[in-house]
RNA sequence: GGCGGCGUGGCCAAGUGGACUAAGGCACUGGUUUGCAAAACCAUGAUUCGUGGGUUCGAAUCCCACCGCCGCCUCCA
């Protein structure tokens, strides 16, 4: 059995994974701001996390997942000046930032619904933990790692000798860039806000400090702290958050606690959209909604979005989804098949061959997750299954049993197969189609079975025939 | 300017010094099968891993240079 590694971003290096509680993980994931729809590349970096968790849980481990929600607007830069994104949303439509917010909660939730992942223990609100944050930023006051200027709170990154360890980013190499715009009312250029003050903010509570809002790290450090401990194994985002949202965060937490905050950082790299970096000027922001809506099938976004390396930048393209479709298709096509073979068997007897090529897939596929989630070695294996599965003539009953229990197995991780669901759904009209066309190829009149086929193909199903007079039914792509 | 990543057949992608005479998926072509298709199976495709040097008995894998692409350096998954 080989041991699970992942790669760290903290120490950048792949190190063995040792839970902080035997048996147990705890896994925390950076999850939506919600003040517009979410798109393809934020759920690239969700279902990292997904993936993550399914695979914990295949080898035995109870995961606690908490993502958190970002109902609060962040200052739209660190001079901290400007609209934040929440607010914007809300006066543009002309709602409040509460609402906005549930409308946006919602599309995250669908989407995640259609890409089949599994649902976090809880999904704390940044709202709703006004009182933990402000709890914290007294602690950090308390400590000497805050100072508080008028009504403001800030973050003395100097205090914290680790800072800028996550990102590899120095204090000086901060100072270098400047690209910040100096602050007067902090102490270092790089300091950031725990609690602001601004009259124009629309969501505002009572502190000590006054009337405000939280700075924009701190519902990370405050919501996992009280939903995981002080301590737990892993903390996930994307790219991007490792600074400086993570790295801050590692201040707060650690400050607060003076203890090892996060065992493991995992960070899922960006995705691209034809080969260029999704934005919203170039029409290339997908969101899953929109990809469903353009008929392609959810599994095959879910198949799609985790196929390659999550260290690894994916190239998005429709070919790419149109070839995650069929990938998949073989695989269900397989389970399919084998069941049908095994139809008229109740022979329990396993051939010791086939017992063989399980074990190989089986084998092969979690040592291949084992080493840092490559996915895409994983999937050879399932493949090599898929294709020995194929090659038998004959299958008894218990080697169908075994092969489908091995790739329901494989699924609990993977997540694409809808094996419960058993495929599309298909309209009566559409099987009662399929029936006279089997009767019309009974009585070999092929003439008639082909208009049967043409009629069912221009409705969108492909009926594909089986041994036996058998067929499957199933929708186009 | 500082830091980091990537470049493997038509496309996606694994492999990071020796059984690589380079997995797997998609697409293509030929064959088997099929009433004909589809699906499935078999076969075929990189003398080669961005380019040019170097190290080594041996390199896709290490080093140097160059070219191209991507990310971070206080909005961003």
């Amino acid at each position: 059995m080989s041991e699970i590694k992942f790669y760290n971003t903290f120490s950048k290096q792949v190190e063995a994974f040792e839970p902080i509680e035997p048996g147990k993980v705890k896994l925390y994931s950076c999850g939506p701001t919600v003040y517009s729809h979410p798109h393809i590349g934020n759920f690239r970096s969700f279902l990292m996390a997904d993936l993550l968790k399914r695979f914990l849980e295949f080898k035995g481990f109870a995961v606690s997942h908490i993502m958190n929600i970002t109902d609060v607007g962040h200052l739209l830069d660190d001079a901290d000046e400007g609209a934040d994104k929440l607010e914007e949303a809300a006066r543009r439509e002309k709602k409040d930032p509460l609402q906005i917010a549930q409308t946006y909660i919602d599309s995250f939730m669908t989407a995640g619904k259609l890409l089949n992942m599994k649902p976090a223990d809880s999904y704390p609100r940044a709202t709703e933990h006004i009182q933990e944050m402000i709890d914290m930023v007294q602690t950090l006051i308390d400590k000497g790692h805050a100072y508080v200027v008028g009504h403001n709170v800030y973050y003395d990154v100097t205090t914290f000798k680790g800072y800028g360890k996550l990102s590899g980013n120095t204090l000086d190499d901060l100072n270098a860039g400047a690209r910040i715009e100096v602050n007067s009312e902090k102490r270092n250029p790089q300091d950031f806000a725990l609690w602001k003050h601004d009259p124009k903010h629309i969501q505002q509570w009572d502190s000590p400090w006054g009337r405000g809002f939280p700075g924009w790290h701190i519902e990370c450090s405050a919501m996992s702290t009280k939903y995981l401990g002080e301590q737990f194994d892993f903390h996930t985002g994307g790219e991007d958050n490792i600074f400086p949202h993570h790295e801050c965060e590692i201040a707060q937490s650690e400050g607060a606690s003076d203890k090892k905050w996060v065992k493991y950082w995992m960070h899922g790299r960006f995705l691209m959209v034809d080969g260029e970096k999704m934005s919203k000027s170039k029409g290339n922001l997908y969101t899953i909604q929109e990809l469903v809506e353009k008929g392609f099938k959810k599994n095959a976004i879910r198949y799609a979005l985790l196929s390659s390396h999550y260290r690894q930048n994916y190239n998005f393209t429709f070919d790419g989804l149109k070839g995650a479709e069929q990938a998949i298709d073989k695989i269900a096509q397989c389970v399919f098949t084998v069941k049908e073979k095994a139809k008229a068997s109740s022979d329990t007897a396993v051939r010791s061959e086939v017992t063989a090529f399980i074990d190989k897939a089986l084998a092969g596929f979690e040592e291949a997750l084992c080493d840092d989630l490559n996915v895409s070695k994983a999937l050879a294996a399932v493949f090599e299954l898929v294709k020995e599965a194929n090659k038998l003539s004959e299958i008894s009953a218990g080697e169908a049993g075994a092969i489908i229990a091995a790739i329901e197995k494989i699924d609990s991780v993977l997540g694409v197969l809808d094996l419960e669901a058993g495929g599309d759904e298909i309209p009566a009209e559409i099987m009662e189609l399929a029936e006279k066309r089997k009767q019309a190829k009974l009585s070999k009149d092929w003439a008639a079975a082909d208009a049967i086929r043409d009629q069912v193909t221009a409705a969108g199903y492909v009926i594909e025939d089986m041994p036996k007079h058998e067929y499957r039914i199933k929708k186009a792509d």
